[in-house]
DNA sequence: CCGCTAGTTTGCAACGTTGCAAGACGCTGC
DNA sequence: GCAGCGTCTTGCAACGTTGCAAACTAGCGG
């Protein structure tokens, strides 16, 4: 049973093919009886347009592509989750892929991606650099999501993520502590976000007369639970533990605290722990984990945005846009006493 | 800027467009020496198939949709990473969409993600019930997840949903806890897998000799962690206070642990906490927290499986399948001492 | 009564691909 | 030398839709 096209609610309705497609395009132009002919053999076939042959024909269908790492991060998920809730108010439906962070998969999905018929892709890296994407970037125009800005004629839209990172450990030496360690850089890849937040985690420290301690700085291969749980065992382990630790997100946080509490260290009394992106099971975690927190809706809005003002007109200059955060204080570093 | 196209390649090398299409498609027919001058053709064109034309053609396009409740529930996020790995091993885009566990969305989506142009659907239903899809199920085939059993020609695979829940409540009988309550009944949904854990829930006291107490049974508007909250605060507002928590989620489960953590009770010495799904954070959550966990992995894989099957074959009958699971007992509902 | 216009409807072609079946080519064997 | 065969290549049509421009209809003024 063939799935009934335009041809067969023609015939239904007693009127020409075309005429059809003006009902469902440009119902305007279509004399009224007329119109209410054809929805009517429309409604009785189930007719629904056939969006390859849509798509073949107009060289759009209405898909965008989702790139990111990982689906299953809380962080991604959220944000797919508003992606495809304020595609949907576009007509646009989503389309996703993971990378794993992996740089030659990047590569090869952002060129994937690009055949696999979508109008535009919006991609949030972890190996490839601004100026790799765009170097890359040829058919369907690509936003960057959560990349800083640099260099290169792509649109960008992310938080400010040095000044956020400033904001948190200064937070933390608001609190009386001095011996601030940072969990998450990652210098196997060229991250351009875990720099930016080392960066504004020293000019925090650098700010307040403290020395930067490369003890104090661990890198992690990825940025989950596991790896907050070893670094934060290793930071423990030091003769002068720290008495406070920013990780760049708040898996590694998360982890953080768990070995904390393996451990007997009580958070936040021996060791203050703040986090990034503020997911959803931070803000329910015991203790409440405090964490810089990314407008995510404005950041999706403002993607999207972004992304149809480049399909628009694809000529245009490549944008860096800033979205705003704030620092979401919790139990895991509470605001300073008195 | 046009995108390359077949006859772009066939007139670079010299051949006629069919042959490049024979080339892409079944290499093995095409001479040595034929092959490797189209094939320099197209990687000096970088020549991509045009998916749009390709599925107008053959009716399939190598896309499968994901419809879910909410992509940014953990739980359905890790289906989703997992979805989406094992569909591109099988050639598969994925294309989510979301139901917010909406009746009129569900039932809306599943038409239109049929129109959207993919060859199958896994569907994720929270309101509609199995016999309802089976009774909607057109054009492309649908496997349901994580629905349980029921009749209807549709394929679905899930876990015993009952036989968890009975085995949940039954670690906590066995840990000598004798007023267990059940958080997750949605009475207002007609959402069977809930109805299914608290089947699990009342065998298991009915087994143990203990009466079931409508007080114990706790209805939430949605699964997460908020309800969870208030449910939980509930249950310790009464006049006698359960000793144990059999929550249908993790979510509520990670959320009636914060209520004890706000309260000051002890979780597990005053109230042992069970979830279900066993999504990531519930691993790192402090107390790391005893849930029923599903072979995602598996339930995935056989779903896809599934689906594939009934691609190949439409009008093979609905099966049911049923997928392992296992309780992980963790510091929320230690196992029984001695 | 006819030409003209505005308002509707229509036919043709094309988007890029692949199924089908026929065509071209070079060899083998008689 | 030619039929016959196997190997490789090709042309045509069609998938369902929409852009374009022409065609039709009715109504109007001249």
């Amino acid at each position: 049973m063939r799935r009934t096209n335009l041809k067969d609610v023609a015939a239904r309705a007693g009127v020409s093919i075309r005429t059809v497609s003006n009902v469902v395009n440009t119902p305007e132009i279509v004399a009224e009886p007329t119109r209410q002919r054809v929805l009517e053999a429309i409604e009785e076939l189930g007719y629904r347009p056939n969006v390859a042959a849509r798509q073949l024909r107009q060289g759009r269908g209405g898909a965008i592509g989702l790139v990111v790492p990982e689906i299953d991060s809380p962080y991604f998920a959220e944000l797919a989750a508003l992606v495809v809730r304020e595609a949907e108010a576009l007509g646009w439906t989503v389309l996703i892929e993971q990378t794993d962070g992996d740089a030659a998969r990047e590569r090869q999905l952002l060129d994937g991606a690009r055949g696999q018929g979508v109008d535009g892709v919006i991609f949030s890296p972890w190996a490839m650099t601004a100026e790799e994407v765009s170097r890359s970037a040829m058919a369907p125009p690509v936003v960057m999501l959560g990349e800083q800005p640099g260099m290169g004629s792509v649109d960008r839209v992310a938080i400010d993520n040095r000044g956020a990172a400033r904001e948190a450990v200064e937070h933390l030496l608001a609190t009386g502590r001095t011996r601030i360690a940072a969990v998450g850089l990652q210098p196997h890849l060229s991250n351009e976000t875990a720099e930016q937040r080392l960066g504004g985690y020293r000019a925090a420290l650098e700010a307040a007369g403290l020395a930067t301690d490369p003890e104090l700085e661990v890198p992690v291969e990825r940025l989950h639970h596991p790896e907050g749980m070893t670094a934060m065992a290793r930071l423990l382990d030091l003769a002068t533990p720290p008495d406070a630790v920013f990780c760049f997100t708040d898996q590694l946080a998360l982890g953080a605290i768990r070995t904390c509490a393996d451990r007997g260290v009580r958070v936040p009394e021996e060791v203050a722990i703040v986090g990034f992106d503020d997911i959803e099971p931070a803000r329910y975690a015991v203790p409440a984990l405090t964490t810089v927190a990314p407008d995510k809706h404005r950041l999706v809005e403002l993607t999207l945005a972004t992304l149809q003002a480049r399909m628009a007109e694809p000529s245009l200059a490549g944008r860096d846009l800033v979205v705003p955060h704030r620092l979401v204080v919790r139990e895991s570093a509470p605001a300073p006493t008195g």
